[in-house]
RNA sequence: GGGCCCGUAGCUCAGCCUGGUAGAGCGGCGGGCUUUUAACCCGUAGGUCCCGGGUUCAAAUCCCGGCGGGCCCGCCA
C-alpha cells in the first residue's frame, strides 16, 4: 500500500460509514473490567460445564460463516479462539445489521449465554453486540496467511493477526522476559536502569552508533553495554544488580546479530564466575521448567555446521522421532507424516545430504537437555581435542596458518591470545549444541576479566553454548585498578594499530574501581538468542518484535 | 565485501526454460442459504508482471543496470 492508497482508503470509508456510528469507542458495558476472558472461558469447556452463564467478551472477527438467518463467528483475542452464534430469532433487525456490516478482522464486543453446538462446540449464544473497531483492510485467511518475511517483518501487526506462530513467538518471548525479572527479583537482586546515551561505549568490543547531545553540544553515543555502569553500582554499594538492557551496535545483520538487541546483564557483589555459571544455569532450567514444563528442549541445528556427531550419539529411536518431529514443523504443523526406514538409513548416511532434499534446510531438530550442572571444558583443552595442537607450545606460524585457511583477520596486529580465541570461535563454536560452559580464556582476549587465581595467564571467564550459539558470556570481574588501567591501555594500542572494535579506555571507570569495588562476579545473557532457543526460531528477527527493515512505507 | 535465490491481483502462487491478447485458488463485492469449522452454491470486479534501459515486428518471459528482500560465506574478540 502507497500513501495515497492509504488515503483514498480512509475517505472512503469516511464516506461509507459517516452514516452509521462511526469510530466507536468502548463505553461502559464493553471495558474491559467487565469482559471475561476467552482464554477462561474455553477451559471452561469441560462436562461439568455451567451452562447457560452469561459471558461477556470482545475480540477481532477473523471468519464469518453466514447461513440466511444464522451466523458462526470465529472470534479471536489474545491468540484464543472462541465462536459466536447469532439467529435472527433473538437479534431481530440488529442480526441484519450485523450480517450487512461486520465483516473479517473488524473487532466486536457480544454477550451471551455459553451454549454448546449441535457439532459440540462451546459458543456463545450473542444477545447483544456492539462493533468497536472498523477494519479497513481486507484480512486474509488464517490459513493463508502472510509468508513474505519482508511484510512480515514492516507490518509486524498484520503478520500477529494473521500467522498464529508469530503472535505465540513473541507472546513467548514477553513470557520469557517476564519469567527472567520475576526469578532475579526472587533471588533479592535490584532492577537498576543505567544510561543508554553514554559519553564513552564501553563494557564490549563493538562499533557504537553516534549521537549529538545539543544540550552538550558533544558527540554520544547509544551503549553497547552496560556493563561498567553497573559495575559502577557495586562501588556504590549495590550487591545484587541486573539489568535488561537494550544495547545498539553498529553492525551487519544476520541471523543471529541484529543491530538493536537485548542482554540481561547481572552482576554479584563477593562472587565469582563459578557463581555465575550456576546461576546462567539455573536460570535456564527454571525458564524451561516454568515455559515447557520440562527441562528439555528441542531446537532445529545446523548439521552441516555441527558436525554428524550430534546425531550420530542419538538412540535409533530418538532420532525417528526427531526426524518426524522435523518434517512435521517444516510442513509448518500441518502434515504429519511416518519416517520409513530408508528415510533414517539415508539420514544415517549422509545427513547433509538427506536433509537438503527433504527440508531444503541440512537442520535436524535435537533435543537439548537444561538440567544443571552444564559441563565445564577449559578453552585451551578444546583447542587441543579439536585442533591437535598445544595452545601453550605451538608456534604462532602454526596459529597463523591455521586462521588463514578460515580467512581470519586479526585487527590491530597479531595477538597471541585473540588467536587462540579466534580458532576456538571459527573451528569449534559451532559444534557446541550441548549446553556447556567453555571457561578460561586467555588474559589478552577480556580486557575486563580478572585475571585466573590459579594461572595468571588465563582469565575466569566462561562463555555459555547451546545450539552452537554463544547464549552468555561472564568472568570474576576485574577489580584491581591498576590492572584495569593497564588492560585499557592496551587496548588502546590496539585501536590506534587499527582495531576498530578494540575497547575503549573509560578512565572514570578506572576512578571508580580506585574507590574500590568488591570483588564480583558478572554475567551477560544474549536475551535474544535464548529465545530463538525456546520457540525453535533460527533467525534473531523472528523472535524481535519489529526487525530492522529499509526505510520506506511500503 | 563475495555467492545463490526471490519480486506477477489484497494474500499464496502458476506462467519465464522454448518471446505471440495476464492466469488459478483464497480474499473482496453482489445475491442465496437456520448448526458451520478453510462452510457451501450462483454471479462479479480486480494488474505499473519491482524500477530503468537494451535486443526484437513483438518482452512478465531473453540481456544489462538498479532497488527491495531471503539464505550462505567473510566480518561482527
Amino acid at each position: 500500500m502507497d500513501l495515497s492508497e492509504l488515503s483514498q482508503c480512509i475517505e472512503s470509508y469516511m464516506a461509507e460509514y459517516s452514516k452509521y456510528y462511526l469510530f466507536p469507542y468502548i463505553h461502559g458495558d464493553e471495558k474491559h473490567s467487565k469482559l471475561d476472558n476467552i482464554a477462561e472461558v474455553i477451559s471452561e469447556n469441560t462436562p461439568e460445564v455451567k451452562w447457560e452463564r452469561e459471558v461477556r467478551i470482545a475480540g477481532r472477527v477473523m471468519a464469518l460463516r453466514i447461513h440466511g438467518a444464522l451466523a458462526f463467528v470465529d472470534l479471536i483475542n489474545e491468540g484464543y479462539r472462541i465462536q459466536l452464534y447469532l439467529t435472527k430469532d433473538i437479534l431481530k433487525e440488529s442480526y441484519d445489521w450485523f450480517t450487512d456490516n461486520v465483516r473479517r478482522g473488524d473487532i466486536v464486543w457480544a454477550k451471551g449465554k455459553l451454549f454448546r453446538t449441535k457439532r459440540g462446540e462451546l459458543s456463545i449464544n450473542v444477545s447483544h453486540y456492539k462493533l468497536l473497531s472498523k477494519s479497513l483492510i481486507a484480512l486474509q485467511h488464517t490459513w493463508i496467511g502472510i509468508e513474505d518475511p519482508e511484510l512480515r517483518y514492516r507490518k509486524r501487526y498484520l503478520d500477529l493477526v494473521l500467522n498464529r506462530e508469530s503472535f505465540e513467538v513473541l507472546k513467548t518471548r514477553f513470557n520469557i522476559l517476564k519469567e527472567i525479572r520475576l526469578w532475579m527479583y526472587q533471588r533479592g537482586f535490584y532492577e537498576a536502569d543505567t544510561p543508554i546515551i553514554q559519553p564513552v561505549y564501553g563494557g564490549a568490543a563493538a562499533n557504537p552508533f553516534r549521537t549529538y547531545v545539543n544540550a552538550l553540544t558533544e558527540e554520544w553515543y547509544l551503549r553497547i553495554a552496560p556493563e561498567l555502569y553497573l559495575k559502577r553500582l557495586l562501588v556504590g554499594g549495590f550487591s545484587k544488580v541486573f539489568e535488561v538492557a537494550k544495547v545498539f551496535r553498529n553492525e551487519d545483520i544476520d541471523v543471529t546479530h541484529h543491530p538493536e538487541f537485548t542482554m540481561m546483564e547481572a552482576y554479584i557483589a563477593y562472587a565469582d564466575y563459578e557463581d555465575m555459571m550456576e546461576l546462567a544455569e539455573e536460570l535456564l532450567y527454571s525458564i524451561a521448567i516454568r515455559l515447557v514444563g520440562s527441562s528439555t528442549i528441542r531446537y532445529p541445528v545446523d548439521i552441516e555446521r555441527c558436525g554428524r556427531s550430534v546425531i550420530d550419539e542419538m538412540d535409533y529411536e530418538v532420532i525417528e522421532e526427531l526426524l518426524e518431529y522435523t518434517l512435521w514443523s517444516y510442513s509448518g504443523f500441518k502434515k504429519k507424516r511416518d519416517v520409513s526406514k530408508s528415510d533414517l538409513d539415508e539420514l544415517r548416511k549422509d545427513p547433509v545430504k538427506y536433509l537438503y532434499r527433504v527440508i531444503g534446510e541440512p537442520r535436524l531438530y535435537v533435543e537439548l537437555d537444561l538440567k544443571p550442572p552444564y559441563p565445564r571444558v577449559k578453552l585451551l583443552e578444546l583447542l587441543r581435542k579439536h585442533l591437535d595442537i598445544d595452545p601453550e607450545a605451538a608456534p604462532d606460524e602454526h596459529l597463523v596458518k591455521l586462521l588463514m585457511e578460515k580467512q581470519v583477520v586479526l585487527r590491530g596486529g597479531y595477538n597471541r591470545d585473540i588467536a587462540l580465541v579466534k580458532l576456538f570461535e571459527h573451528y569449534i563454536e559451532k559444534s557446541l549444541v550441548k549446553p556447556v560452559f567453555v571457561i578460561d580464556y586467555p588474559r589478552g582476549s577480556s580486557p575486563l576479566a580478572k585475571p585466573h587465581r590459579a594461572d595468571p595467564r588465563l582469565v575466569e571467564r566462561f562463555e555459555l553454548f547451546v545450539g552452537g550459539m554463544e547464549i552468555a558470556n561472564g568472568y570474576t570481574e576485574q577489580n584491581n585498578p591498576y590492572e584495569q588501567y593497564v588492560a585499557f591501555k592496551d587496548q588502546e594500542e590496539r585501536r590506534k594499530l587499527g582495531d576498530i572494535e578494540a575497547q575503549e579506555a573509560d578512565y572514570d571507570f578506572v576512578e571508580a574501581l580506585c574507590v574500590g569495588m568488591p570483588p564480583a562476579g558478572g554475567i551477560g545473557i544474549g536475551i535474544d538468542r535464548l529465545i530463538m532457543l525456546f520457540t525453535g526460531k533460527t533467525s534473531i528477527k523472528e523472535v524481535i518484535p519489529f526487525p530492522m527493515v529499509k526505510k520506506g512505507f511500503k
